[in-house]
DNA sequence: CTGAAAGCGCTAACAT
DNA sequence: ATGTTAGCGCTTTCAG
């Protein structure tokens, strides 16, 4: 290891103490100008590196920002929904510009949660997805500036959060596939019962079913997980389903999904079945046909959250947040107009 | 915050002193078991959580390991590839069972690299793909301990890589079509210039054509960024090469974005081309027609990484290790046999 | 504007 | 087997 250059070193070097280059390193208003920037230079000179565990020891503060995923491990998350790659990149650059660093983990174990928030000193986190009970009681505890992204228990009005306005966006959906004449529209989504976003997607196309006084019965729910394996596998039960013209899907993976279970059928889409995907991940445009779906603004998502998170970070008395973003329809061609 | 309980405070409460509580803690064989069991039990009851950042700035350990993805940011490396999650969520699991924890870090600068690398104390780092000149004279600076993976540099003697047998995957792959009757095979890759994987693997696919006396001419070698929507734009200008029967595809998700834009122009797979791809992505078995691809196993690949990198971390001494994987073709549906 | 010194929580000689 | 103590590198009162 080349050997470490510490504040000492440079203090040292310049005939000074410690705790004016500690100054200067922080742009505390206490040291001259000049001074300053001789510090500066000579500790650039001599390859002077801040060592963030002695700072943190100090201060009590990391600079280190968690990123919570409620699953078994990094992978099930984005294997399952290019939405979390997505959003951590944006993410990422927003804290960086604060000089925080992002520590990704999956975190399924209330224990682990607490060697890990407190072992490592972590001094904000943000929440994707679902809000286990265990997590709001250690974040309690530390009095975490938390931000929780897309969690909808009903609960969270302790913490600001960014979601989506699922409700409208699926509306929008089920409106579109009603406008183009269709008139036995299913719902495929996730268990409602336990998927409160779903549940949110599922009120919104029976709003839009009853608006237009389209009938609706319980045969034209349906639940499957959201991913692209399990799409493919549910394709071939709703084949069967004959009376059906159009589903609205509350994911695109799992639309994108079914598309693929169709072909493999030999069934065209959009003329065996019109749908309308959810999120308008990346490759919603680029499958055959392209994927009609509702988008959200990940990047505008991922500022927002962490805008939210730094006034948390910066004031702890500031006032809880809750934004709930606006969702687009993108019109392409997986929809066909039926009279 | 609840006030965080130390070492002090439990040595305070059982009338001993904090060496003692460390030692316990920490399994050093200078306590006695009764003693270490009611340390690590009243410990338990105050709630005592063990501060990384304190062990950290003492020991000059952090028990941090870094993951380097060489990329602008990270949600690139995860849309471009779906490989890296995978992978990253097996070391992850390896390097946990031993203490660790996973940075997941994108970095393309230098004067980031040192800070980050030094100032956070990493204790160990994993290359991804390529690897920076800066990279190596950061790690050589620090004594890193480091592991490389899929990185082919001529001179990357000095760290222990686990890489995979691209060449003989590739020549695999060459030969079956050439077994099925194609004779006009092409190749598309990422620049082979540039990217020394898919030079290999251009190389495993000449030598098959080489061996089975296939004539090959530059007309049909291609260069493509292997992206799925980089893959469906090229699919137009490949349909026009009305000579070319079949094609050798350097990356999964090029290979299905190929196969979905010559299903927007209507062109069968595998009757007007035969495809075959390279890294076998969970996607590979889905799409329709499902890919016949070159397969790495990735979970026994994560897991040779870790064991190389713990090796370098517990004796700096030990040696250099080099393993080539072995692959395997995984026949399905996009290849046709023609006369 | 600059310096001295205590302390963040833990480890690891070195003593006992 | 257990206690003492000096750091690790930095921040931050408090004094000058």
């Amino acid at each position: 290891m080349a050997k470490k250059v510490t504040i000492y070193d440079i203090a040292k070097k310049l005939g000074i103490t410690p705790a004016t280059v500690s100054y200067a390193l922080n742009n505390v208003p206490k040291v001259s100008p000049e001074m300053r920037k001789k510090i500066l230079d000579t500790a650039m000179k001599m390859g002077y590196v801040r060592n963030y565990t002695a700072v943190s020891l100090s201060t009590g503060k990391s600079k280190i920002i968690a990123l919570l995923l409620p699953f078994k491990d990094i992978s099930e998350a984005f294997l399952q929904n290019p939405f979390y790659g997505e959003f951590i990149g944006f993410f990422e650059k927003n804290i960086k510009k604060e000089g925080y660093d992002l520590f990704i983990q999956p975190l399924y174990d209330e224990k682990e949660l607490e060697l890990w928030l407190v072992g490592r000193g972590v001094d904000a986190a943000v929440v994707l997805g679902t809000f286990p009970d265990f997590y709001e009681k250690s974040f309690k505890n530390h009095n975490m500036p938390v931000v929780l992204v897309d969690v909808y228990n009903a609960d969270n009005k302790d913490y600001s959060s960014v979601c989506i306005a699922d409700f409208e966006g699926e509306f929008r959906a089920a409106e579109y596939l009603i406008q183009n004449g269709h008139k036995r529209i299913a719902f495929v989504g996730a268990d409602i019962n336990n998927s409160i976003v779903d549940k949110r997607r599922y009120d919104g196309y029976r709003k839009a079913l009853a608006d237009y006084k389209i009938p609706y019965d319980d045969s034209l729910l349906f639940k499957c997980n959201p991913t692209f394996a399990d799409g493919v596998e549910f394709a071939s039960k709703l084949i069967k389903r004959k009376d059906i013209t159009a589903l609205v899907c509350a994911a695109d993976t799992l639309a994108i999904g079914i598309m693929n279970g169709y072909r493999m059928q030999n069934k065209q889409i959009p003329e065996c079945l019109s749908i309308v995907g959810f999120d308008d991940i990346q490759s919603s445009s680029l499958v055959y046909p392209s994927l009609t779906t509702v988008k959200q603004d990940i990047e505008s998502k991922a500022s927002l959250a962490a805008k939210f998170l730094f006034e948390k970070i910066n004031n702890p008395e500031s006032s809880i947040r809750t934004v709930t973003m606006e969702l687009k329809l993108i019109i392409r061609d997986s929809v066909s107009k039926i009279n």
